[in-house]
DNA sequence: GTCTATACCGTGATAGAC
DNA sequence: GTCTATCACGGTATAGAC
């Protein structure tokens, strides 16, 4: 939360604090003095560089959706069978996870109070339906087991992945190994823990 | 959110209200304005009731908690093949969260910045050790996967069980059908979702 | 058990000097 | 680009009448 060389904020650079202490005190919980503490400047040198508090959360959210969609338009999200599709974006959505810990923690903690967090609650639906196409697919093709119902299936298979940022820090190194938890996430969701 | 006869409030009358608007607004965002206006009654007499807001998150998460650690005494939690426990165990958490929706919401929404959040946090991960437990001994005993580290798998699951509290609301008659939610949690979780 | 009135403090945000 | 000073407002909580 230390600035390396520059001891002058960009609005990117301070959204760096700001989403730490959203996340440690709650985006509510967060009040502007909170925020210039931790930044070390003034709160109202804070608004010099933003509009406010909610424009920092809209930047963060909006970081975190473009990196998930980024996925949908990758290469091996769109050609082959849907479940080696499917694979590949259970394999990077948890790997965009665990590189953007505090912009998805956020984006995944909005509940859709202020007009930003609604169009943020939106744009997660659509990335889940577009991954629930998916797995239809998938189904259709003989792949995936037809037992379950493929929205139910999308919600449990995405509330396994998300709750990765609820434990998950990047910083503590050696303490868990990233290519570890991608291993454990796919073969939990595509094989189950039976033996 | 209505009372159904009473007009008068009980700590736990009262409770169910402030629960819903704390899941609506947050807890942080919810203000003892918006509990009055929601209970109808002004705010001064809210404290007739209760100490303050925290004591209303302190029973809310202490509910829940019950509930959950209520589970770990049954029986079938008790005896028998380890897998067959952990699955007993994983059936009964989620039938739980179904059935208080509301209160475990509460419970897995807090982040530990107040005492009362502190110890919530503390008794989670004693819940979440204790079934990491379970998990370890159905290993040992040749019926779980061994090539997965177990309290990541712990982890994973409960991500999964969890996540429920975010879409499936009870009050909605024949949307989802709660056993139908067990049963694809039970199957994904030990089966996955490969055919 | 509920009310009105109010104390007192922290909030997000702005003005204007440097 | 940062500061100090200040504003109007809403926050939790209490006092005391009914």
């Amino acid at each position: 939360m230390t600035m390396s060389k520059r001891d002058t904020y960009t609005p990117d650079t301070l959204l760096a604090v700001a989403v730490g202490v959203f996340i440690e005190r709650g985006y509510d919980g967060t009040s502007m003095e909170h925020l210039s503490r931790a930044a070390g400047i003034s709160k109202s040198s804070i608004y010099h560089h933003v509009r406010g508090k909610e424009e920092l959360l809209s930047r963060a959210v909006g970081r975190a959706l473009d990196e998930l969609f980024g996925i949908l338009d990758e290469p091996e999200a769109c050609d082959g069978r849907a479940v080696d599709r499917l694979e590949h974006v259970t394999r990077r959505t948890t790997r965009v996870l665990m590189e953007e810990v505090p912009y998805v923690t956020l984006l995944l903690r909005v509940r859709g109070n202020t007009r930003t967090e609604r169009w943020a609650v939106e744009r997660r639906r659509e990335f889940d339906l577009r991954v629930s196409e998916l797995l239809k697919d998938a189904v259709a093709e003989g792949d995936l087991r037809a037992d379950v119902e493929v929205r139910l299936a999308t919600r449990l298979l995405f509330g396994m992945i998300n709750s990765i940022v609820e434990w998950y820090r990047p910083d503590v190194r050696g303490a868990v190994d990233g290519e570890q938890v991608v291993d454990a996430v796919v073969r939990l969701a595509f094989d189950g823990l039976r033996r």
